[in-house]
DNA sequence: TGCGTTTGCCTAAAGGTTTTAGGAAACCTA
DNA sequence: TAGGTTTCCTAAAACCTTTAGGCAAACGCA
């Protein structure tokens, strides 16, 4: 029986897809075994567990999105780079909304540690550096800037927006102006 | 045989007990069923489906928090509203990290139109009554609140802040005093 | 209080997902 | 090309969901 080139990138790479098509709390392995013509059994070479590839989704996500950061991030400061960021996280949980709900996957803290999302906060703080803030504020400023882009981004793609003007684009570009301002005055203690 | 007086009310509640004990995705049918010394089958008399049962405890979890929001807000006003209704949301994920995961099911629109969800939206309103924002600032305003609360909680249950100095409890307060300082000085377009 | 009806919980069964154990064919390397 | 390793398979057990059909307890009414 010819083989099928199974890997596990190659199985993460599709686990990811599956779950922009169908959701991720609907990733499973026989779904993926299907996709591979496989039996589900065989699946196990390359993944420990379920819990394993829905990991493994999560952390190439969130690697797929630091990159995109750093990429939208270069060349640019201020409120420009706010908007930046905030639109990758933005974008990318629209078209990929299956591995946005896997970046918000709870991870063990030795996965966490080993995943993207320190670079993450360190690109987040590079774009702090703009606005001349010193410890401990900048730390704070980071925590809401994350706080703030993953909240808009988790309430707009569950519909929380919905149903009520004005439209989600012109409260987008308010958010980042509101941004900028508290960034720019950001309050004495 | 005695009735075991199930009940949908009963079974919710049991399952957002469940939730918080073992997680929301760990909220099973079968383990509801073993909690009340029951069958299985004997479950679909009070809920349709698990799907169900999952968005009962989101509705449950959902007006827990609005009653919660209300009565903290009671007799505030300005940056002490913003803290008392930021605290209800992190309280009660701290509390009852179940329901919180609950909270953040995707409802469909017709369940999520009736849900408390507008209540909050409500709730958040009425603290910018303080802040004298017109519309459609308000609006705005409105949906950063909520993104700023829902991602801090998020993040902070996830662990996302830890393994970092500062403490989160120091940068709580300084996200609500920034947050007021925004409000009382929010930039024109 | 007795009787019919409704309701609550049951057994049974089918279908899907996860995981482990063990075997055979394909691949790599010396 | 022989040996060892890897890949994928069959088989089986355990668990979860859902539906169908049945019996007895609880309820409602005369």
């Amino acid at each position: 029986m010819a083989r099928a080139g199974l890997t596990t990138e190659r199985l993460t790479r599709a686990g990811a897809e599956l779950a922009d098509e169908v959701g991720f709390d609907q990733v499973t392995l026989s779904a993926l075994a299907r996709r591979f013509d496989v039996t589900v059994a065989s699946l196990y070479s390359h993944l420990s567990n379920s819990r394993d590839l829905r990991t493994r989704i999560a952390l190439l996500a969130l690697d797929e999105l630091a990159v995109r950061a750093a990429d939208a991030l270069a060349g640019r400061a201020g409120r420009d780079a706010l908007a930046a960021l905030g639109g990758v996280y933005r974008d990318y949980a629209r078209e990929h909304p299956g591995r946005w709900s896997a970046a918000q996957l709870r991870l063990d803290p030795a996965t966490a540690a080993a995943s993207a999302g320190g670079r993450h906060a360190e690109l987040t703080r590079a774009i702090l550096r703009g606005y001349h803030l010193s410890e401990p504020d900048q730390t704070h400023a980071v925590r809401l800037l994350g706080s703030v882009f993953h909240g808009y981004v988790s309430l707009e793609l569950g519909g929380g927006f919905s149903h009520s003007a004005p439209d989600t684009e012109q409260t987008w570009t308010r958010v980042i102006d509101a941004l900028d301002a508290l960034l720019r005055h950001w309050p004495a203690p």
